[in-house]
DNA sequence: CCGTATCCGTGCCGATACTG
DNA sequence: CAGTATCGGCACGGATACGG
């Protein structure tokens, strides 16, 4: 395996440096069974979460091309956050991670 | 979604607060790949990692029950990781990991 | 060969307060 | 409502050296 360049043209290494972040996956995870959602909306649910890192995730998402954000300049304000048609491409791989914690939290004798 | 107990009651946040640090996805894909795998030759391979960091790892994906140590007393000493069971049920998400990884490396125009 | 010990930088993330 | 600003802690991970 190759890491001297950028992502070190090991496939799965690009992926989860791509998608770093202790929220991210939930975040898109979020989106893709909202298809939208509302800032304060997402932030509720995501609940403990701080503003500065949802904000702050989000942008790096968005910039990645993974979240596409629409805002519409009303009173009082409103932002929608939905999935590209890139960050459809993630639908399996979050479905299969869902399904795989709900498997194992069971297992998990505590809780 | 509830945050409240260990872990959350949400499934993907779950599945990716057990598997978290920069090289646990890669370390599970070299398994997965290997079938078995010393530790020496993880470490060449997932180079530039550290020493500390990759022990650690190891340690807690095997404390986790992903991970199956196996350590033959011969001199010099032998050490052999591989997939528990348990371990080996995240296959297709590194299959899909590694393959959006692919796709999308590609596609980024630098590198 | 297969790690652990030690030391240390930095980057992530949270709390809180404030703005258009 | 939807964020940004500022500040700070601390856990994660890297370098290096040493031990079984």
């Amino acid at each position: 395996m190759d890491f001297n360049s950028k992502y070190g043209k090991c496939p799965i290494y690009y992926t989860i440096s791509k998608i770093q972040g202790k929220w991210k996956w939930v975040i898109l995870y979020k989106l893709y069974k909202s298809k939208m959602i509302r800032y304060n909306r997402l932030w509720n649910d995501l609940k403990p979460i701080a503003h500065r890192t949802l904000s702050k995730q989000l942008k790096e998402l968005e910039a990645d091309g993974l979240v596409h954000r629409e805002q519409y300049n009303e009173v009082p304000p409103r932002v929608e956050y939905s999935l590209t048609e890139d960050g459809k491409t993630l639908a399996p791989i979050l479905e299969l991670m869902s399904d795989w914690g709900a498997k194992h939290i069971d297992s998990d004798t505590e809780n």
